[in-house]
DNA sequence: GTTGCCATGTAAATGGTTACATGATTGG
DNA sequence: CCAATCATGTAACCATTTACATGGCAAC
């Protein structure tokens, strides 16, 4: 009996999943997490080499040597013990994260201690904020850089939730300024 | 001189802020925090207490023995210093931080794996989250629980931000079933 | 008298980022 | 030959959450 994978941590679930969609090596993952999800769930490189041994040990991923001439490179591949793990997060019902550190919300919501037009530059700042988001990703969706159905679907999340915070932030500027 | 207070951090911002709104015990604080800002920024007890000690030490904060009757208290209040080391948080121009870890998006940007009826189930619990915190921000700003014009903003922005992700996620699920 | 709230704190575990360190390969 | 990219890894640090521990006070 294989030890009882306990519940993935944060950086297991996208790794694991990386893995399973055809993602070999830890460079490629985080390249591709900096692709596609880093604006919803991050992961940085002192996280996922040790992560993929942890899955590994665990059973739920597989390695294979596979060095390009003198480099050394590790191919890694999902189990069928990692495609059930993988199915059952993703199946799972229980209430999904979502937590938010929105430190320009933080700072207007002290703004009271505040002169008028330290305020206002508050909010714009805010604003400015979220349309250089926008602008962004509106360049990389036009670029084709999302090409999977479910990639796309999700950038367009971002960028739909930026262009509503930048529509806020713009009317909050209004409100802010008529006082 | 007293010893540059370094960055405040990410605990310490809203600590900070909060003993400068009049919250005086770490309780207090603790207590505003989750009905005010904790969609958007959050701190638990166990980061609280110790961090009040470190702005004491760093001279932004007094404290002063409070007792009711038998129980010990401490009533924390802010020094210029840290009236100082607000207002350049507030004002600072350094981009503010802005992180999000959503895991309804990330199950949905792998939904690829899953059965048709499975990746419906995925959006609809997303739609579900959205709805449910919706309705509780709706009572509670209905009931008035937002009474400073800045806890109102904040507060709005939260339910909006919902009412966003909602709206998308009933559009998600038209798509997505759609197949 | 007992439940729930006010109030403070610590310790251990968890989780994650940053910076450092290394070195081969590829393309210009 | 030089720069960029591919590739792997560790160690130190930072921050935060959870669980535990304690005890008075107020209200029913």
């Amino acid at each position: 009996m294989s030890p009882a994978p306990d519940v993935l941590n944060q950086t297991a679930r996208i790794v694991l999943a990386m893995v399973a969609e055809g993602h070999t090596t830890g460079y490629a993952i985080k390249a591709e997490i900096e692709r596609s999800t880093r604006l919803f769930w991050g992961a940085s490189v002192g996280g996922i080499y040790p992560e993929l041994r942890r899955l590994v040990a665990a059973g739920l991923v597989a390695v294979r040597d596979d060095p390009r001439g003198q480099t050394r490179r590790h191919c890694y591949s999902i189990t069928d013990e990692g495609r059930a793990a993988l199915h059952a997060w993703l199946t799972d019902g229980s209430e999904p994260l979502f937590e938010m550190r929105n430190e320009a919300l933080l700072r207007l919501r002290f703004a009271a201690v505040l002169g008028p037009e330290d305020r206002v530059t508050l909010v714009r700042r805010l604003r400015a904020l979220h349309d250089e988001r926008c602008r962004l990703l509106e360049e990389r969706l036009d670029e084709g850089a999302f090409d999977d159905v479910y990639d796309r679907m999700t950038a367009e999340y971002a960028l739909g939730l930026n262009r509503w915070a930048a529509g806020w932030a713009a009317a909050a500027e209004a409100r802010v300024a008529r006082e």
